[in-house]
DNA sequence: CAAACTCCCTGTTAGC
DNA sequence: TGCTAACAGGGAGTTT
């Protein structure tokens, strides 16, 4: 499942083979992915336009677009949400349809943008203002800007369990299940600590564990792990997927545990449940 | 604001 | 061996 690392790998990989390229035809196979605007109108207003800049947010895909109609300058964005099982491959034209593509963007060098997606959830946006869908995101995770004060800021007011609030998009972006477990566990914290008990220390120890979880996980281009529905790169997970496999810290057998409806992965060692103040 | 639940989907897997 | 039912997962939305 496409987190922050693996959206990540996609976007840089499409750069090369679609910037500058004109999209010439465009079909949509599964008409619920497309979110706004109709189907008609998302065909009409893709047609000429031309690739201008790539970017991520999240685990949004942003393809910025340029066309000129009627001497007029038209930008919009391409928005796409590749969610559970999604991936996009640039193939020639004459290559066979694989079994799931449900996009097509034809360009003009022969090659085609696929939208592969099994289960149908990904999603697709076109619109004027990016801002429009991905405006209530969280901060970015791995933004030279982000700080530990900052990320500590973001603890005002909140309650609750920790790991909800990792997977909570507008709280902080792009954290799925797989990287969650995994910042977690590298900040030696338990999945249920409760967030507003966190002390200054804790909540540096878990910045840096995070922005170093996903940075690995863009150096190894993403992990394969998980369901295997869409392997991506060679990112070894230490804890998720690993129920009663070693720790690779101290070999203690890895807990699953279901955390908010969750699949849950950590070392009980490493990961003490924090004793709840009578 | 938090937590629980629903919905959208299909491939995999557990259970019979 | 072959079938069916449960399950997993992201995230928006709704209800409690």
């Amino acid at each position: 499942m496409p987190e922050l690392p693996e959206v990540e790998t996609v976007i840089r990989s499409l750069r090369s083979p679609l910037l500058g390229r004109r999209i010439d035809d465009v079909s949509l196979s599964w008409k619920n992915m497309l979110v706004r605007p109709s189907m008609q109108e998302f065909r009409e207003e893709l047609l000429s336009s031309r690739f201008v800049s790539l970017d991520r947010r999240g685990k949004y895909l942003l393809f910025r677009l340029e066309r000129k109609s009627r001497n007029r300058l038209e930008r919009k964005t391409l928005i796409i949400h590749l969610k559970m099982s999604g991936n996009l491959n640039v193939r020639l034209a004459s290559l066979e349809r694989e079994r799931h593509d449900r996009v097509i963007f034809a360009l003009d060098d022969g090659n085609e943008l696929r939208f592969n997606d099994t289960r149908k959830f990904g999603r697709v946006f076109l619109v004027p203002e990016a801002e429009d869908v991905v405006g209530k995101l969280g901060p970015e995770p791995l933004d030279p800007g982000f700080s530990k004060e900052i990320f500590r800021a973001l603890f005002a007011g909140r309650r609750g369990a920790l790991k909800p609030l990792l997977l909570n998009q507008s709280f902080i972006a792009g954290i799925g299940n797989i990287y969650a477990d995994e910042s977690l566990w590298r900040a030696k914290l338990h999945p249920k600590t409760e967030c507003s008990k966190l002390g200054e220390k804790e909540c540096a120890g878990l910045f840096k564990a995070i922005r170093e979880t996903l940075a690995l996980g863009i150096k190894y281009c993403g992990t394969d792990s998980g369901d295997g529905v869409v392997p991506y790169g060679s990112y070894r997970t230490k804890v998720y997927g690993r129920g009663g496999k070693p720790c690779p810290r101290c070999r203690t057998p890895i807990e699953r545990i279901v955390v908010a409806q969750r699949g849950t992965h950590l070392c009980p060692a490493c990961q003490p449940q924090p004793r709840l103040r009578r």
